[in-house]
DNA sequence: TTCTAAGCGAACCGATGGGTACGGTTAGCC
DNA sequence: GGCTAACCGTACCCATCGGTTCGCTTAGAA
């Protein structure tokens, strides 16, 4: 079986560690930090505590482990900005893609507890947003910077800007689902008018018409027949 | 002195109780929710615990009381939005009132400690939302509405106009404070610039440039002498 | 002055949970 | 086959905390 197939490379240790961590993350994305104890995630696991706080110092190493691992997540959406195509495309595509990571349920969870742990554990929250948010912010302003030097926006402080789209973006959905745990989320639909919304009002400040006047244009009429 | 005179009107259970919520509130929100027992509180407040548990329940009514008492200072700055003055003024006044509160250490210590409960009690999250942002949400929808009618502005959806208002207000400030507890907020002139460009933005948009104006040209060419 | 409700302190209960210790067991390498 | 390190199960230590009980004291109204 796989295992075998593992077996041949990772060590022993190496490999249970991985699965305590899986395991972990699981729950602890599940039920909070609190609400899951050494006990559970052994019991689940099918190991002992002993071999728990033999790879993992103390309950709260471990889970900045797997936060370190999953703040990442949260600038997964940046190809769109990578690629540098034109300001609305770029605009929707990463708003869409922040936004659904925000509403998804995983990623609001482990937000969540990152919220309840960073007092207790300051270097907690510090980390996560550095790994998550803060990439996501810087990426977006250098390509506004990028853009304004094409010429194809204009704005004098892409910082700014790109902090006005992404709040735009996230609106109050963020902490709707951060603290409404009941909250239904709005539908696919809802998220890309949403978003449109906040391209079209991004884009009225900070598109510069010079190009070509009929760029905005375009973009307007196709948006009035989809909605 | 005082007690002398507050004890004429006040029963002595109906004051010791508010001391003690007074007392509760200043620790819950200096040191959260968990990592505040209710013998802590009873001491600091010279009380017994069984003073304590006749005048509340159980710790977390005690808790429920103190949000529902707080929850209303995060809708405090709707004063701008009830004298019903010139957009621009209205969404200034407000974007500072708001973005102030949310920087606010108290307001935003309360906050996180929701956060926190509110995996555990999850009517605790709805109470706060519903009492707190969402008034904001509603009043300042209801002033774009009402300004639309006037002409002043041009917005068919006032709702989403202001979510994406208020979110671009906050921007990334509200997560920071709730995530990197030692961040150092940003100054007041800070503020006040923020603010600015959000409300530059939000009219680029929405503001009706001439009666005449059709709607998205109109709203294209306010943007361009402004910068 | 007297009577009662409110309050105090301290001990107590039951549960939980982080973390450790130990004796027996398995996997994997030589 | 044999050795070692990782592993399992369990029991254990210790601390905390929410909540209760009880005997005694105090405040304040009749």
């Amino acid at each position: 079986m796989t295992t075998a197939v593992c077996a041949r490379k990772v060590p022993r240790g190496e490999r249970r560690r991985m699965e305590l961590v899986d395991i972990a993350e699981q729950m602890f994305l599940e039920r909070g930090f609190a609400d899951t104890s050494m006990q559970m995630i052994a019991e689940r696991a099918g190991a002992s505590k002993e071999t728990l706080y033999r790879h993992f110092s103390s309950k709260e190493l471990l889970f900045v482990e797997i936060v370190t691992r999953n703040a990442l997540l949260v600038s997964g959406p940046d190809a769109a900005v990578a690629r540098d195509g034109s300001p609305e495309s770029v605009l929707s595509e990463l708003g869409i893609g922040v936004l659904r990571i925000v509403l998804a349920a995983n990623a609001s969870r482990l937000f969540r507890t990152v919220v309840s742990e960073s007092a207790r554990t300051p270097e907690l929250g510090d980390l996560f947003y550095q790994r998550g948010p803060a990439v996501v912010a810087a990426r977006l302003t250098d390509y506004l910077a990028r853009a304004a030097k094409r010429g194809e926006l204009r704005c004098e402080d892409p910082q700014t800007a790109a902090r006005l789209f992404l709040g735009a973006v996230m609106s109050n959905y963020h902490v709707r689902r951060l603290v409404q745990s009941d909250w239904k989320p709005p539908s696919e639909k809802e998220v890309r008018r949403h978003v449109e919304a906040a391209v079209s009002m991004f884009l009225a400040q900070y598109e510069s018409r010079r190009p070509a006047g009929r760029k905005r244009l375009a973009c307007r009429r196709q948006s009035l027949p989809a909605w």
